[in-house]
DNA sequence: AATGAATGAGCCTTCATTCAT
DNA sequence: AATGAATGAAGGCTCATTCAT
């Protein structure tokens, strides 16, 4: 059934820069609509190539969204920072949570696809992508991990559900942030979380509160004493 | 002549009945094979009436999906007792977890579709089943408001942030257990988002555990001594 | 991404009516292309339905297909006559050879859809297109049987060997004419393959194939002969 | 500057040799994976160089495939030994079909993909590897002919119609091995068809059986000898 | 009110062929 | 001469939705 067919003359790219133009037009494209509604041929147009194109490069649509993923997070994970230069517990949190409140705001398209959209598909947890957010929330851990261990925190509850709590937080937080339909406060939310978290697990009290010792102590003294006295009589 | 006299065997039903039937139709073949393996004509099937039948109920799909939903979840509220006999921020906080933990333990399939695949809709913020999910979520709310108030716990952090804390938390964990991948353990988990959270916020200093429990040692001892004084003297 | 659809109008039919319709319009387009060229859209726009009906009727396109093809060839069996009618070894293969070669010249395109197009596809000896075409087959190879049991033929050969000798023949020689390119001539093959078969494998060598015939001649001319000589004595 | 240093390793080949490796190529995947499922860039890669390259020296996949087919055939052909040696009709055909046999048991990927997959094709009477095929079983045709006019066959069956009956057996015996569901006894299968063809043929039957003859003899001598006596009176 | 046959846009994917490099 | 990136028509199939009965 072969027909006859006129060929655009679409320039031919360098490798690996084709590629990279369908990725940034499959951004676009899912950016603006989702996942679910992305169509292939919507990337192609997009990228202004045929669809056929887009098989040259990427097995199956679902690959090509997980690549979308995966790389959109990796260019984000590249530009940060590690924590070497950051002392204390607290404010380890502090920047972990931090910092990705601020790719969520900065990124919410690339959020709301991995978070939303990639997550719920049976197979992400198979997928590198998966891994890749591990990249994200394995600090966190770590720096709670390090915390038990060095006594500040107290080893009652394990740092994966710390892990969680934070970021489950951060993703309620920022829900209807992310479906472009309210706001939050960076500062606030990552102040809230350390705090909470910090201090529900410090093992000593941060401020004191000795009055109870204090009464406990005045009265064993006197209780010692007046036993004292007794014997004495 | 003589025709059509085979009729079909469709009690004519109440109108809340029949589409009562077609949502109970739903919720098993929604658990069965999840919100998009789905298809009106299962549900249709399933229910023993046609397809145009569910359209009568229903507008769309969608629609049909989320009462599906809504009345699942509303039958598992009427089963809840209520917060009354419970007293303690800490006792209240750890029920109310404990308890969204026992439901997803028991019931996975709504929470499932709830969590995993109704929530990701972009229409969901603007749903009923968004309200009704509030109900769950707003005891804990209302719990950490009323210990903010009394003074139990610092006014630093809002109790929507500890809300989203708690149930960001229980969703992680539960995340692979609602996949059919893994587990999660019920008293372990509660236990440890209540001592956090109540740590976390706690306006005095929480004693370690035991420090109450010493302080009494301490008392009684004192007493003890005071006792024996007073009767040699 | 429901879009609004304009029904047409397509009458309702009864039951049955419309797979008919369908496989009636599936008979044309294949007799004019063949299978691989016959596509689902050009089946329905000749049925004058929507794609989608197709598949109401039919699980995929090669269910489809098979059925033609199937009911094509029921339809073709049923005009049959039994061979009770027929007597002798000789006779009975040549009616049965005739029979088909007749098929092939009134119906070339069903015959070249079985044999040509249906037959290569991998999944065919378990359909039951097989088993019909069986039927067909299946006369002659006992006939065959029985003449090796009755002492007529000889038993040094299997009768399925012959069945394949002679419908291999038959295929041949009418290949061409399936493919519109050539002819055959009914009577000379059927007589040929009878001819060779039955006296390859005659028991008792064969006489010639006239010389029943000549010998008849010369009875009644003889009796002619003695009937004038009586009417004069 | 130091562009493009790494070269292909394509050595540039007299253009008969190139076309050859493609050929090869082709029959390793074809035998493989059949014709319908052989890919144009398959073929490239198997033979290491690219799909454009397969258009210098055939201009379509069609006439690629012919030619694989055409070059393995007469490959097989130039193997092959005359009939010089070999003496008498029987002899001479069970030898031929014989030779059939042997090849498909020993060559089945050629065989199939001649046989099932190129003969279907349109336009393959009018293909030169028909004209090749032909070759196979003219050798058949000219030992009947020969027969024939010898005066050992009968000539009430035409050559042709023999060697359809030959090679349509052969193939029908063959089926299933040919797609890998079954098998054949070669020997069993060329001794049944030379001895149904020859005998079948033979003009002076093997036996001979007069009484018939003799009784229509005298039948007629009294016959004629009453009518000349009835003349008389 | 209920039916369910019919719809058809749209999806993902394949692959023979072309042609700028 | 050789490449292989790019093409894009075509295909089979799904399913939410409609509406004549």
């Amino acid at each position: 059934m072969a027909s006859k067919m006129q060929l655009k003359s679409v320039s031919r790219l360098p490798p690996g820069e084709r590629s990279a133009e369908i990725l940034t037009a499959a951004r676009v494209v899912i950016a603006e609509r989702g996942y679910e509604a992305t169509s292939m041929l919507a990337i192609a147009q997009h990228a202004g190539v045929a669809e056929g194109t887009l098989y040259r490069f990427f097995k199956t649509k679902e690959e090509l969204m997980l690549r979308v993923a995966e790389d959109w997070l990796q260019a984000l994970l590249a530009e940060d920072l590690g924590l070497e230069s950051i002392r204390g517990t607290w404010n380890r949190l502090r920047h972990l949570i931090w910092r990705v409140l601020h790719l969520m705001r900065t990124q919410p398209a690339v959020s709301r696809f991995v978070l939303i959209e990639m997550r719920p598909l049976p197979t992400y947890r198979s997928t590198s992508l998966f891994t890749l957010t591990r990249r994200f929330t394995a600090d966190v851990r770590m720096v709670c991990a390090e915390a038990v261990k060095s006594g500040e925190f107290r080893n009652d509850v394990s740092p994966s559900l710390l892990r969680d709590m934070i970021f489950g937080c951060i993703e309620h937080q920022t829900w209807s942030f992310l479906r472009r339909e309210g706001d939050f406060k960076i500062d606030e939310v990552a102040d809230s979380i350390a705090n909470v978290v910090f201090r529900g697990m410090a093992a000593e009290p941060v401020a004191r509160d000795d009055r109870l010792e204090r009464a406990l102590e005045r009265l064993e003294k006197a209780a010692a004493q007046m036993e004292r006295a007794s014997q004495r009589l």
